[in-house]
RNA sequence: GCUCGAGUGGCGGAAUUGGUAGACGCGCUGGAUUCAAAAUCCAGUUCUUUCGGGAGUGUGGGUUCGAUUCCCACCUCGAGUACCA
């Protein structure tokens, strides 16, 4: 009987969905293990074989905790609010919630044939309004939370308002908007409502507040830092602009320390937690206060770096500091509102671009040094960032690069109060080992002491203040797109009001068009039907906007990070339609114990579900606080391109000529050289090609030329042509990168009558690795993979291909090597056409084979080290075959160890051993280490480090009994050449060498 | 620039605490089987060699009886981040 992947994989695949045989249980006297996949973006392109990695490594280690006894919860869902569905609709008309769902089906029926153990039943949506319901609900519990320092976590805010009732806010300890002014309990008492809900607003954990966004003119909406590579969007690289708009929030700033010091607490990788260490940016220093001479001013600093506080020689503010326009000289007027208007010009890109260019200008007024008095120059520079800080820097050139430059450029003095530090030549930015010098009270100091001295002085003094400082902003909430949640919030007297929550979810509305409406509102502006009613507690008409009862509802929605912030909790209960998940569930499985996904998510997704966990932890919501203990970030599958090479030539004169003749432009048809010919040198080509260059030439050139055309010298075209490298399909070209030439014709109309310079009778592809890519033409698709090899080879190709965290590229042709070990595998069961297992005792040697197996094969998963277990089968089937083995109680473990990672063939096997129940459930073998005692050992003999030979000795014999058995060894003494070892080294197990 | 990570045959990679470098697979070479092909099986495959052996894990040094593994310097590639005061 054959090994028929087709009927296995099928089969199963239908019982596994009939039998409900993943269907993770509530209840169970099992220990929990919950494993988890980033869920995926269902795109209109379906999957390559790139994105199942991460999938097959988390399904090898759910079905692997199974039989080691765990109850084990392995979801899946999409993320299916974005971008991609909404431009779709913009384009077509169609729409994005019809897109996205014919996307679901294609990713869904995809990834059935590859076998994964999911638990269908708790699937997720982030764009169906059962899902959203509970984003928005999240939403409004942030709404109606604050910071409080004094707990340092997020409290309800009618704590708040208890507080301000009784004893106004000067008490408060909060993370709040920095120009919040002080009241009373009284002056609260008395204030409009309307005065209080914005007073309240700059407590909130989501606010709204004027902010300065990154603006893309070119997909008509705002994004997030992390959503901006270098200054253009990450979709589609448009150009991004700052504008200032009225924006949703999210007080993420208030966890910068909470996020930093969960990092300790959990299993993830050490980049991903430096990046989002990086991304926190913590910074310890002080607040240092400037008067402004002449002026009623203060110009307040952060500096990392207070001990250093006597090498002030300037003071820089940003263009965009709001003290720029005020103290300014009245002859240097003219001169800074030409430079700021300069810099305004320049985008946030192009100052970041250009970081050589030194330029400023002097305000022409002084601030006060805080401890010497001394008078130092106020400059506008634009190396100075109005969003860090206080957008205003105290400069100490001689202890920082920048401010040296700037000093430098501008003839400013650049004072030195390092002890025996050369700073004629750059800035002295080392801490430790340096002393402070011509400082004051400073003077003699290293580093730290000075640092510490130099804050108390100030908080003595009144002058500043020690301060942690972090780079993490507050995270902006809305997006002027359709496709996204719909805020519950409608607005009276111009001041968001939440819906209540048992109204949710509020629907997105149908609109006419996906695109901002005419006056710049976003798109849900086009809808006719969206405001709310709060006496009916419904979504009605705009013609019935009363602002007394019937109130415009917000216009912009969700960004993509809100829905997946939160998901894996909702896995836990999936179907609850009264609650974001039952607190049984949250309290059973807790937090996701191994998660699985790219490092492309470093700070964005993890960093804002991390976030938003810690906000539902401190309401009590949620059990834990971090919501994954372990996460490993797979690597890419990097595709194989393939190239056919152009040759492309100028046109002579001669034929310039014809042309004219002939009255119409030659048709000159596209030249494909071969791979050899094409990697030789102009030089080498043409001495390649001398005798039939011009055969070759005159192939490209048109059917209709003439006899007379026929008839030219076109030599001089020779000296003309260059070679262009063009990806084509990969579909076309065969494992031995032969192109399939026909098709290839035909692939594309411009080649349709193409020619080809062959080499041994075939055209040769050049190869690259490159990143998988449609416009690459590399992608390959895993149903294609699953047809001809099976679902259970394309699990352990990817698995073999190399270390899971790692980038690799993928080869179709290595495939041959799984596929055949599947065979073999099922060869061991089956005597020529009829299965047939023995129920005889196993020998030595089997169990040997066998328990080594489940050794590493154990090791190797609990360290995800999945490409070496699948080369352990591959050992363990070959040795097996050499055996002849075919014992049931070798076998019926190795298709335990085996379902894992090829789950079909392992179940089918099961079956027919005898079992009625899936393999699924049956438990991991256990190891005996009894099998591999050994009693003697192969011993490499080294001579200084280097083994020689091998000899087989007793693993009983002594130190003493080893070094007399090789000593006499023939080949010891030939390696010697009569020398006497200086030393014998003897390691009993392992090694002998020799020295001498 | 800074911070990480990585350099091993023609290719993907293995060597888990320093102890036989190149497991396993692809590819390639030769052979068997076949009318032929596919499939399958067998043998070989780091380089070099005077067939004794010798060299060899990016380069140079160091520690050690012994280094792919540890330390120092450098080179190359990749990822992240970038005027963060």
């Amino acid at each position: 009987m054959q090994y028929n992947h087709i009927e296995i994989e099928k089969k199963w695949q239908k019982e596994w969905s009939q039998r409900q045989t993943f269907k993770a249980d509530n209840n169970s006297d099992k220990p929990k293990y919950y494993v988890l996949d980033m869920f995926p973006y269902p795109s209109g392109a379906g999957l390559h074989v790139g994105h199942p990695l991460g999938y097959i490594a988390s399904d090898i280690y759910a079905r692997y905790k199974r039989h080691k006894g765990f109850n084990v919860l392995h979801p899946q869902g999409y993320d299916s609010f974005g971008l991609p569905a909404e431009q779709y609709a913009i384009q077509t008309g169609q729409h994005p919630a019809k897109t996205t769902e014919v996307n679901i089906a294609t990713y869904r029926k995809q990834l059935d044939k590859i076998g994964f153990s999911f638990d269908w039943s708790r699937e997720v949506r982030t764009s169906s309004p059962e899902y959203y319901k509970w984003t928005q609900w999240i939403f409004i519990q942030l709404f109606n939370s604050w910071y409080n320092k004094d707990t340092d976590k997020a409290e309800a805010i009618d704590s708040l308002i208890a507080t301000f009732e009784t004893a106004g806010n000067t008490e408060v300890n909060a993370v709040a908007d920095e120009d919040i002014v002080g009241f009373s309990a009284q002056e609260w008492n008395q204030f409009s409502s309307t005065k209080q809900q914005e007073i309240l607003l700059q407590y909130r954990l989501t606010f709204l507040s004027d902010t300065e966004v990154n603006w893309c003119p070119a997909l008509g909406t705002v994004l997030a830092n992390d959503e901006i590579v270098n200054g253009v969007s990450e979709r589609g690289g448009h150009p991004v602009v700052r504008k200032k708009m009225t924006q949703w929030s999210m007080r993420i700033s208030a966890y910068a320390q909470r996020l930093l010091d969960g990092l300790n607490t959990i299993d993830w990788p050490q980049p991903l937690k430096d990046s989002q260490t990086n991304w926190i940016g913590r910074s310890q220093g002080a607040m240092v206060s400037f008067d402004v001479d002449g002026y009623d001013a203060k110009i307040e600093v952060f500096t990392t770096r207070p001990d250093t506080i006597f090498g002030v020689s300037f003071m820089t503010l940003a263009p965009e500091h709001e003290l720029v326009s005020q103290i300014v000289a009245e002859d240097k007027r003219a001169e800074v509102e030409a430079y700021i208007e300069a810099t305004a010009k320049r985008s946030e890109r192009d100052r970041m671009a250009d970081v050589k260019t030194i330029s400023g200008v002097f305000t022409g007024v002084y601030a006060i040094h805080p401890f010497s008095g001394e008078k130092v120059q106020i400059w506008i520079g634009d190396y100075v960032l109005a969003s860090y800080g206080t957008g205003a820097v105290m400069a100490v050139p001689c202890g920082d690069q920048r401010d040296y430059d700037f000093a430098k450029h501008f003839g400013i003095e650049i004072p030195n109060i390092f002890e025996n530090v050369d700073i004629s030549e750059a800035a002295h930015a080392d801490k430790e080992g340096t002393v402070i010098a011509n400082s004051d009270f400073l003077s003699g100091l290293k580093y730290k002491k000075a640092v510490k001295l130099a804050i108390y002085e100030l908080e003595k003094r009144g002058l500043g203040y020690g301060k942690i400082n972090y780079r993490l902003r507050d995270a902006v909430f809305s997006r002027q797109r359709y496709w996204g949640e719909p805020f519950p919030v409608y607005y009276k007297d111009g001041m968001p009001q939440m819906i209540e929550a048992k109204h949710l979810p509020i629907e997105l509305p149908e609109v006419e068009k996906y695109l901002p409406t005419e006056d710049g509102k976003p798109p849900l502006g086009n809808a006719d039907v969206w405001a709310w009613d709060s006496e009916n507690a419904k979504v009605v008409s705009n013609n019935l906007i009363n602002n007394e009862t019937i109130f415009p509802l917000e216009l912009n929605t969700m960004p993509g990070w809100a829905g997946s912030s939160w998901y894996f909790n909702r896995y836990m209960d999936a179907n609850n339609a009264t609650e974001f998940a039952s607190k049984e569930a949250l309290d059973y499985w807790k937090e996701v114990d191994l998660y699985i996904g790219g490092s492309e998510h470093a700070t964005g997704h993890l960093l804002y579900a991390r976030f938003w966990q810690k906000f539902l932890f401190d309401r009590g919501i949620l059990p834990v606080d971090e919501f994954a203990k372990k996460l490993i970030n797979q690597g890419m599958i990097l595709g194989t391109s393939a190239f056919v090479y152009r040759l492309e030539y100028e046109p002579s004169t001669k034929i310039l000529d014809l042309e004219r003749t002939i009255e119409g432009s030659i048709q000159v048809k596209p030249i494909f050289i071969s791979k050899k010919l094409a990697n030789l040198s102009v030089e080498e080509l043409k001495e390649e090609l001398d005798s039939n260059y011009e055969k070759i030439i005159r192939k490209g050139l048109s059917e209709f030329l003439t006899d007379e055309a026929n008839s030219i010298d076109i030599s001089e075209m020779y000296y003309t042509f260059r070679l262009t490298p063009i990806h084509a399909d990969v579909s076309l070209v065969n494992t031995a990168d032969e192109l399939d030439v026909e098709a290839f014709k035909n692939w594309r109309e411009e080649y349709k009558n193409a020619e080809f310079i062959l080499e041994e009778g075939v055209y040769k592809v050049g190869r690259e690795v490159e990143k998988m890519s449609k416009s690459k033409y590399n992608v390959v698709n895993p149903d294609q993979i699953c047809e001809e090899y099976g679902a259970d080879s394309l699990r352990l190709f990817e698995m073999f291909l190399g270390p899971l965290e790692q980038a690799k590229p993928w080869k179709t042709s290595g495939i041959s090597g799984v596929h055949s070990f599947l065979k073999k595998l099922w060869k061991l069961y089956h005597n020529g056409e009829t299965f047939e297992v023995s129920d005889a005792d196993p020998t030595k040697e089997e169990l040997k084979t066998l328990h080594k197996t489940i050794k590493k094969v154990e090791e190797d998963i609990e360290n995800f080290s999945f490409n070496t277990s699948v080369s352990t089968f591959m050992i363990a089937v070959n040795e097996l075959t050499s055996q002849k083995c075919n014992k049931r109680a070798i076998l019926e473990p190795l298709a335990v160890l085996v379902s894992p990672y090829a789950p079909h063939i392992a179940e089918e096997l099961w079956e027919k051993l005898g079992n009625t129940e899936s393999i699924a459930t049956a438990a991991f073998p256990v190891f005996e280490a009894s099998h591999l005692v050994e009693s003697s050992k192969e011993y490499p003999i080294s001579f200084n480090g280097k083994r020689r030979f091998n000899m087989e000795l007793s693993l009983d014999l002594s130190k003493e009994e080893i070094e007399k058995a090789v000593m006499s060894h023939e080949k010891t003494q030939a390696q010697l050449q009569g020398r006497t070892p200086k030393k014998v080294i003897i390691v009993p197990g392992k090694i002998i060498n020799i020295v001498g």
